[in-house]
DNA sequence: TTGAAAGCGCTAACAA
DNA sequence: TTGTTAGCGCTTTCAA
């Protein structure tokens, strides 16, 4: 079809280029068998210097690439991994996803997005998409998808295809985690802000079903346990990660008329809400109220005042799932659970409680546990 | 992994069947053809209602689902659209991922993201997985992939699958484009401000090179025109959509003795690292200065003060690229370009001059342009 | 080390 | 309306 023109380059597109260089193609340029490019491709060292020379010559001169759907209806291969995630306009998720994409993008596959806003119809499309093969492998960042569909049988094996957890754990499938201490996390920022002077130490939850919620909101108590203060289900206020969750418990708390001197929110978007609506309410953070975020979100640093939060290493964490997932998919051995460290990081919306005296806040960065 | 079994014959079709169910099975159990199990499927109105209804019984019993690299390899459409981004974990763009998403997912489209920051290597990596055919075409959110690539040559029918512009037009390319009119609404906000009185206005770029910097900086100008006032060069700060060049535009105004009385910043990213860094200098805004934004992400309600910006339909713009793409893929006729609408978004982070008066502002929204 | 040849599972041209 | 059949482009036995 296409002969290759006298300069060596790909043929100029005329009308004539219209059908794509296939292995064919190669082959007879190479003056090999097609069986030959293939393994050339594949596996370099099993072909002759002289013959894998020629073929990556004519594969240079040709500009060949290999048709990704015949390849994988031969190999069973697809070379494509699904990331399932519960908001994609989240800033949360998204920082991660790109140290997913980096780590997916240098071993050579692809990254198939499913966002699947709350819609139970969509988790069963994607389950199908798994169904069908269109994916070597995926990666799970909600808590729920095959938490029925899937794993309910416990038929882990079913698909068979290799699945790994990010962030929201899976409870009872057997398959990789990769997250951050929650539970820790959020006892340690809660006897933080105790250790500060705060008695009164309300909780912005993240929604109830939610495995992070669960494990931050245990963090929580344990935290207030540490710190010699009692629990009290009233300061704990209903909330999703929202920046308008974190409003409508901001106008809950302004409309009290005894308030705690300080509040975790489980996310910074919460948080930034929630300080939004209490400044307009004539209180002052953290004079009035001390306010705590978790996430550690860009914005965080650059709020008014600027957010005392968890950092979460997001793009590691992301990254850490594509690797534990590639190595599943490439038979490599890889860890079971992966824990990554957070840290405190303490900015100025946090501050002793109004009767007692604190110097102005710098950030400052505390290693919040140990690898283990 | 697995050997498959007897490969001469599939398994029983109920209990744990290794074997994916294929085509052939469907048929056999209705006793039709495989053309016929692949007509119900593609055009279900050229097959008898008896045959259809055989056939749809056997695929539910079967649970069969089609496998997407057979289908693809023969009729050369892979149901995938490419979507190039610059930049994955920018709230700006989440956004618009997500109308994006929903729009292909509709259609029955999967979404391959690709997040090339500013890495020369992966556009080529992304122009091969065009020319591979992974994807029946690609939805460019950046304005110069393929511009050097595949542009570049004036072949634009060389690899012939349908691509759409998003926000960054290629200006080149006849390829169908979706935007905003930012230098219309640049303009308008440069308006904005000197109607207020405001004299001397900044403005924060994004990067030079980008298209949509480019207009909107025609738009300031353009603003400053019709206002009568001057453009003055050293009232111009580079910076690149993100918060640190806010915090460095901010850094620069804060250490000069005369400042202008309005900064218009081209992101709310910007925008907002340029507050929180003249807040701590001391300076209060919009008391001693303005300082507007351009997006209204999430935060920019929420800022402190709330930030007057430019307000995108971000999901809105995903959707329509989505939906003109979709037309071209499944050769229905679509609009060359679409021009959504913006609105001036009036916060509390501008304010007439120090010397002038102005009451509390309240959030107000206003069209921004009609439709042409 | 190499080549011949058999499919992977599906769709579409052609015939009936 | 339906069935037969020939590939789509590749990988991978199996022999040589």
């Amino acid at each position: 079809m296409d002969e290759s023109g006298p300069s060596g380059r790909p043929e100029q597109d005329d009308a004539s280029s219209h059908r794509a260089v296939r292995i064919q193609d190669v082959a007879k340029l190479a003056d090999v068998s097609t069986a030959t490019v293939s393994r050339a491709l594949a596996t370099p060292e099993r072909v002759s210097p002289e013959a894998r020379a020629r073929v990556f010559e004519a594969i240079a001169k040709t500009g060949y690439v290999p048709n990704p759907a015949a390849r994988s209806l031969r190999s069973q291969k697809t070379h494509m991994v699904l990331v399932v995630l519960p908001d994609l306009s989240n800033t949360f998720f998204s920082k991660i996803l790109r140290g997913i994409e980096e780590r997916l993008f240098e071993a050579g596959y692809g990254m198939i997005i499913s966002d699947l806003d709350g819609t139970p119809e969509k988790e069963a499309h994607f389950a199908a998409f798994i169904a069908a093969g269109r994916v070597d492998g995926a990666i799970l960042l909600n808590g729920h998808l095959f938490g029925q569909t899937r794993m309910g049988g416990g038929a882990t094996d079913r698909t068979g295809i290799p699945l790994v957890a990010l962030c929201e754990a899976i409870p009872s499938a057997d398959i990789p985690q990769i997250e951050i201490d929650n539970r820790g996390a959020a006892s340690r920022m809660t006897q933080h802000l105790a250790s500060l002077g705060h008695r009164s130490i309300a909780y912005v939850s993240g929604p109830e079903s939610n495995i992070l919620e669960r494990e931050r909101f245990l963090g929580y108590q344990d935290g207030l346990k540490a710190a010699g203060l009692p629990f009290d289900p009233g300061l704990v206020l209903p909330g999703d990660y929202t920046i308008e969750a974190g409003v409508a418990a901001g106008q809950n708390l302004a409309a009290r008329s005894t308030r705690p001197s300080a509040v975790f929110c489980t996310s910074d978007e919460m948080a930034i809400g929630l300080i939004r609506t209490l400044l307009s309410a004539g209180l002052r953070v953290p004079g009035d109220i001390s306010v705590a975020g978790f996430d550690d979100i860009e914005f965080a640093a650059v709020a008014e005042p600027a957010l005392t939060t968890i950092h979460q290493p997001r793009r590691e964490l992301g990254q850490a799932a594509a690797s534990v997932l590639i190595d599943l998919l490439q038979g490599r051995p890889s860890p079971k659970r992966i824990r990554l460290d957070t840290d405190l990081v303490l900015r100025d919306s946090v501050a002793p409680p109004q009767n007692m005296l604190k110097a102005p806040a710098k950030t400052t960065r505390t290693r919040a546990m140990k690898p283990t």
